[in-house]
DNA sequence: CGCTTGCTTGGAGTGCGCTCCAACTCCTTA
DNA sequence: TAAGGAGTTGGAGCGCACTCCAAGCAAGCG
């Protein structure tokens, strides 16, 4: 696993170098300001999204331009990849806000993260459990089907 | 795995084998007729469900008591049993209505389904991979959250 | 008989996660 | 200067998978 350090504005160190854990995506180097269109291009989110996600305080705040358009950095870029993952393991929405208040609310929440992600880690040990399930299932049934197959060409 | 071989009353016993793949719940011995409420207990789907899957045709066609009551059978529980499966995998409800038109069309439509299935199935293996990836952020997270635990109450 | 329980129906409502719309501002290029 | 493109907002709308509602029927019981 790669951990990419991001710049960093020196707020909360801890927070940031947690949020910035792995970043799959290559990403323009030396700059920090995005406009909504690039990192809609850049996640794979719409734009509505974005701005969605920031509406029900799923970002944690997003910088603006002059003329008050949002520019998003690098560190946006990172949460914004591990939102990504949490919503691959099916986590809802408002528990996503939830750790996102936690992380706002500083480091004496630390505990309560912690736990909301142990929470979803068994979470998706049960689902991996499930599908592993339904695999057998399928492979069961396709064999079935190609077995059908193959009988009624001989015949 | 064990497969329970239903009764049947003779129609498609090819299917009927293939929709009977593995009964995951031991059900009362010797009936052959459910009503609604037993279905929803036996199977967790809601009474309200089970109706709604029979109109938009999720169900292969369910039998009526004298007073137009409706009353499953073992097959139907075997059907929804798989159906369960199905919808575990994430396969939106309307692939699954396609799969059950297929499997009442008849035999002629081996190959769709196997299709079908392959396609799930690759995507059971897509989504597997997934949550195994965001397993590995979980637990590089949880345990960043151990470690500065004991790190704040060490000073 | 009246009451309860369980079932029936078509259609309306709900919650989630977006997705889009209308009306607007701002900046750039011709 | 005019047009076009990208951004802004609050709020409405959408697709999915249920979930519930109202009104009614049939059976069983005291």
């Amino acid at each position: 696993m790669t951990v990419t350090q991001t710049s960093g504005t020196g707020a909360e160190p801890l927070t940031d170098l947690c949020a910035s854990a792995e970043v799959s995506h290559p990403r323009p180097d030396g700059r920090d300001r995005y406009t909504i269109s690039e990192v809609a291009a850049f996640t794979g989110l719409s734009a509505h999204t974005l701005r969605w996600y920031e509406r029900i305080g799923l970002m944690p705040h997003v910088d603006r331009s002059h003329t008050g358009q949002r520019r998003f950095t690098n560190r946006d870029l990172d949460w914004l990849a591990f939102v990504g993952k949490l919503r691959l393991t099916g986590m809802p929405v408002a528990d996503m806000v939830r750790y996102a208040e936690l992380v706002r609310e500083g480091d004496h929440t630390f505990a309560e993260r912690q736990e909301l992600l142990r929470a979803t880690r068994e979470d998706v040990r049960r689902r991996i459990a499930e599908l592993q399930s339904t695999l057998a299932i399928l492979d069961f049934k396709i064999d079935f089907y190609a077995d059908a197959r193959r009988a009624s060409e001989r015949f």
